[in-house]
DNA sequence: ACATTGTTATTGCAATTGCAACGACAAGAT
DNA sequence: ATCTTGTCGTTGCAATTGCAATAACAATGT
């Protein structure tokens, strides 16, 4: 799919290859750092992003869009280096809620400042405001329609 | 990152969870036809745009944006499977080449297929001409300015 | 109350991946 | 020719992941 004709496909074409690309310098930048993988910081910053913190699992592996297997051995990661807490879940016997910790907190700012440096020199130079906003609007229409299989 | 104020942040978000979602989706349309992971499509539309169908590893795991090692590992069950055949590179002691078999260039046919129709309803259904051709010129920037780091 | 069905989180196991180290060869200097 | 230095492709090993199966509980209907 390289000279694709159809100019959505030739979109898809670059998006599957910056993918690639962005990830493996960006991760590449926090071990340089000495600061855990990238899936670290997006659970970091979904429990953050949650009401007091906490999230149960089964909506934390929805939101950093992780598989519900892989989200458990993450957070049994995550819990031993002391950035989460599990604990059971008062409404559900069956749920477990998974809380981050200050320690969590200082370390999602940590890591933050240097995603922030790598997004900037790796992605966001390279746009305009408009072309950033258009973006933006395009792959929120896109994400919707993934989710669209269960309202109404 | 979900109320990022910066427009490029907030694109870049998007990005990341579009990213993830459609994966997701186009691995799970592979899978139910019982074709393999888009890995191996990579592998095979690289090769099959190369002259002769045929690559060096080195060259096939940089255009496939996969490391070296793990291109290793990927055609050596490509091999088994009798997609692609290695032979020794003439010119080059060290090297060797991967060249794509009759029965791979089949198997990319039939999954792009497939492919096509993911792509199609993920992605180039909800962008307009105008956007796509616009993500493409953006895109090929990002990608472009990873790479210029040893020219000159 | 009870049985049935669905959901939640976890785990065993096999498969895949990254990292560092390796052997084989090439390229350039002396 | 020899010696260093660098590159190519592969492999061992540890870590990570996906998939299927499981136990525990919830929700629903009878």
């Amino acid at each position: 799919m390289s000279p694709a004709p159809d100019p959505r496909q030739r979109a898809w074409a670059r998006f599957v290859v910056a993918q690639a690309l962005l990830f493996e310098r960006i991760e590449a930048a926090f071990g340089a750092a000495g600061l855990p993988e990238l899936a670290w910081y997006d659970i970091l910053w979904v429990l953050e992003c949650a009401e007091g913190g906490r999230l149960r699992m089964h909506d934390l592996a929805r939101q950093a869009v992780v598989s519900r297997s892989n989200v458990t051995r993450l957070t049994d990661r995550m819990e031993k280096a002391g950035l989460v807490a599990r604990a059971d879940c008062p409404e559900d016997g069956r749920g477990t809620v998974c809380e981050l910790t200050a320690r969590g907190r200082a370390l999602r700012a940590k890591m933050w400042s240097v995603y922030r440096k790598q997004i900037d020199t790796l992605f966001g130079q390279h746009l305009g405001v408009r072309e950033a906003e258009m973006i933006s609007t395009a792959f929120e229409r896109i994400i919707d329609s993934t989710n669209q299989r269960k309202s109404t």
